[in-house]
DNA sequence: TCGCACATGTAATGAGTTACATGATTCC
DNA sequence: GGAATCATGTAACTCATTACATGTGCGA
C-alpha cells in the first residue's frame, strides 16, 4: 500500500474554513496547528497546484485594490466531499522518534551529567512552549465557543496536557539521575 | 546541511551493550525502544554493513555449536567513541505529525459522532499500550536498579507519562463533544 | 538604499517504508 | 507436512527537507 500525502488534507481543511493564498495558509498553519502538524515552505505550493488540477480547489488571481501576484485558492464541492471522506476514515497513529529518549535509554555510556543537562535543555524548550499556548487559551471559556474554535481548543490543549506531562517526566527524571551522581 | 541517519547511532547503542545479529537488535528494539525509537525490517542490514566498511563494528561468522548463517557483530573502540560523541550532542527535537489531532483540528466538518469515535479508538489503543507498560514496571524497585537499568526505566517511565496524558485529554475532549452533541 | 516580510515556485537529496526475495530451523 | 520464527538482504517508491531561484512592496 502506497504511503498516503496528507498534506492535501491539511490545506483541503485550512481551505474549507475560508479561502486563502498558499502563503496565508502557511501562515496559519504556524499560529494554530504547528505543534502537531507543519508543511515545509515549499511543499505546499505544488500540491496546491496538484489539488487544481484535480478540481478540489479553485484559483483566483490577486485581490482587485492591489496588484500583487497572489493566488486566492478556494475549495470546490468535489473537495469538501474529499475532506469529510478522509476525515471520517480512521487515522493512523504512527511511532514518532524522539531522539532525546534514544540519548537517555543509552545514557550509561557517558557521564550522568550529560544526561541530565540533556532532559534540563529539554524542560526550558518546553517550558517557552507552554508560556505560548496559556497565551492563547488564558481568556477562553469553553461554554462560549462556537463549534469551530472548539475543536481549535481541543488541540491545543492535547499540546498543554503533553507538555506538561513532559515537564513531569523531566523533573522525575532529574530527580533519579542526581540521587546517583551524588 | 544534510540530514544525519540516526539508525546507525541506535545500533551502535544495542552493541555497546553486548554483540548480536541484526536480527537480535531488532527484536531487542521491539522489546524496549518501540514507543520511541523503531526501525524498518530492511533498514538495519544495510547499515550493519556501512559500520562494518568504517570499522564501527566488527563481525564474526555465527556459534560454533550451530551452524546457522548469523553474523554477530561487536562494536569497536572507534564505535564507543563515535556513540559517545553522538550522545553528547543536543538531541533534536522533531516536531512529530499527529493525524489524530489533524483530524480533530477540522473536526466541525463532519458529524461530532465521528469525532467521538475516532478519540474514543485511540483510547482503546492507548489503554493497551499501558498495560504492558505496567507489567514491565510492576516489580521495579527504583533504588535497586542498575545503571544501564535506570536508564532503560526512564525511558519506559515516559512512556506511561505521556500515555497518561493522552487519556486525560482523551476524557477531556469527550465530555467537552458530548456536552455539545446532546 | 538596504533589509524585511510578502509571495511563489524548482531541484536535489536522502531518509523511511513497503514489497520483494531467499532459505534454514523448529514446533505442532 | 505445513506454519511460524529465525535470519539476511535488494529494489522501488514516496515523502520531507534543504537549498536554490525570483520578484514585489514597504518602512527606516
Amino acid at each position: 500500500m502506497a504511503k498516503e500525502n496528507k498534506t492535501r488534507y491539511a490545506l483541503l481543511g485550512f481551505l474549507s474554513s475560508q479561502p486563502a493564498s498558499g502563503y496565508e495558509i502557511k501562515k496559519k498553519m504556524e499560529q494554530s496547528t504547528n505543534h502537531f502538524w507543519r508543511e515545509g515552505d515549499s511543499s505546499i505550493y505544488p500540491i496546491l497546484k496538484q489539488l487544481l488540477d484535480e478540481g478540489m480547489v479553485t484559483c483566483a488571481l490577486g485581490n482587485k485594490e492591489s496588484d500583487k501576484p497572489k493566488k486566492v485558492y478556494a475549495i470546490t464541492h468535489d473537495g469538501q466531499l474529499e475532506l469529510q471522506e478522509w476525515l471520517k476514515e480512521n487515522p493512523v497513529y504512527y511511532p514518532h522518534r524522539n531522539e532525546l529518549l534514544l540519548k537517555i535509554f543509552f545514557g550509561w555510556n557517558v557521564k550522568t551529567a550529560i544526561s541530565i543537562n540533556h532532559i534540563e535543555n529539554f524542560r526550558h524548550i518546553v517550558k517557552s512552549v507552554i508560556n505560548d499556548y496559556q497565551a492563547k487559551t488564558h481568556n477562553v471559556v469553553e461554554n462560549k465557543l462556537t463549534q469551530k474554535q472548539l475543536y481549535q481548543y481541543l488541540t491545543l490543549k492535547a499540546g498543554i496536557i503533553y507538555s506538561e506531562a513532559s515537564i513531569r517526566w523531566c523533573d522525575d527524571a532529574i530527580k533519579l539521575l542526581k540521587k546517583r551522581v551524588k
